[in-house]
DNA sequence: CGCTTATTTGACTAATTCATTACAGTTGTA
DNA sequence: TACAACTGTAATGAATTAGTCAAATAAGCG
């Protein structure tokens, strides 16, 4: 089952979004003002989606998608009246998986939302490779049960290479997938941070020189063989 | 915040049940038959009360209580539009927490519910942990038979971390969890109760600082190795 | 109201992390 | 091999974040 959580001020939108969605298969959970579902979300409770509605009156949509992105991963789908594009780019810089505009069909309602879940599977909060561990919810870094003592965006570097094992990450790709779209930093410093986690993970015992492999020209990636 | 799951067969009975329930400030889930309730908890989804209705084609109410009653302590109300004394002892006997019979005014259906939660709430939680005892009930903290003398806040901070051991909580975190959703505090202001708390439970011998750990750049957390 | 206790704030210090730099080392290619 | 492009390293000052504490404010209570 499917837990969508309905966000937006007009009742009728709430409704009409339910009516839409209860017949495929979704459970909704309404509410009229972000704070509401924020407050839903920091209870613990699950969801599988959120959207939301841009336009409102007290917090507005892009605060509200900011919020959830710092503390879940729950993909957000923006609901908006206009279709500018400078809208469309805050929206997806901001986090926002996807993006909405009224009026919508049915049809295109449920297939964009298929279409987030499917790519929005794949993220973790626990990973466990060749005995390393990376827990996002307790913030750790293991190996064979020595806690590997890393920095904020040492930890964060760590899990988006572990999320996406063989991909490979540009300098551009970490700068904004770690640092956000709107750092400016120059590339030395992403290396630096490479060879931090290098040197820590190595000094645990891991042989990370195997697996966080540089690709020459490009940036990064963690190698998965088995 | 309080989440109610609504389980009827009648669509307009759903939707009666959320028009009385959301102005109150609940936060309704709806079901069109117990199975699909059933599942939604089964997948580890957090609700406060069911609102059930007895009579329904597939698998009826009584069932559905029962299964609830199995696999969680989630408080049920029953639902019906028989007012026989039978069925209402039959229900309180399989578990339900109260019985509402139809029609019912918005007053009574809040009521109910309120007073349900009010005692489901209750019988909760003491927790001990290696000799410092947590008790909500009597809103105490001790360690080995000494009382520790905590101000509400700092109790309600205690309580948090010790129930989500090794969860890393972030200010913002513990601002909505401790402090609820509204409120705007500084940083500095969380720092200083968890200055208290860590001073408190120091003088009492408590080896807090093993424990109650910060999470630099993050949080903080209870730490918890055994 | 006046007293007590709890909560919050802000200014300051301490600790940690981050970004940069310059240069040494490495790789790819002609 | 030579050279150009790129990456690795280590030290360091800047920036960020956390801890402390006293004083101000708010909240309870008789």
């Amino acid at each position: 089952m499917t837990t969508i959580l309905l966000v937006d001020d007009e009742l009728r939108m709430l409704d009409l979004l339910e009516l839409y969605l209860r017949p495929n298969g979704f459970t909704c959970i309404k509410f009229e003002s972000g704070t509401e579902a924020l407050r839903y979300l920091y209870e613990g409770n699950k969801a599988d989606l959120m959207l939301l509605d841009i336009m409102m009156p007290s917090e507005d949509g892009w605060e509200i998608c900011q919020k959830v992105r710092k503390m879940s991963n729950l993909p957000v789908i923006m609901l908006t009246a206009r279709s500018q594009t400078l809208d469309v780019v805050k929206g997806l810089n901001i986090g926002a998986d996807d993006y909405i505009t009224k009026p919508f069909s049915e049809e295109e309602l449920v297939a964009r939302i298929r279409a987030v879940l499917r790519r929005s599977l794949k993220e973790k909060h626990e990973i466990t490779y060749k005995g390393l561990v990376w827990s996002k919810e307790n913030h750790v870094l293991q190996y064979k049960n020595q806690q590997i003592q890393v920095t904020p965006k040492e930890f964060e570097l760590v899990g988006l290479l572990l999320q996406h094992l063989n991909r490979v990450f540009s300098r551009d790709d970490l700068l904004v997938l770690v640092w956000g779209y709107e750092a400016e930093i120059g590339d030395r410093t992403i290396d630096s941070h490479v060879r931090n986690v290098r040197d820590k993970l190595r000094k645990a015992g891991f042989p990370v020189d195997e697996y966080l492999q540089t690709v020459w020209g490009i940036g990064y990636k963690w190698v998965d063989v088995s």
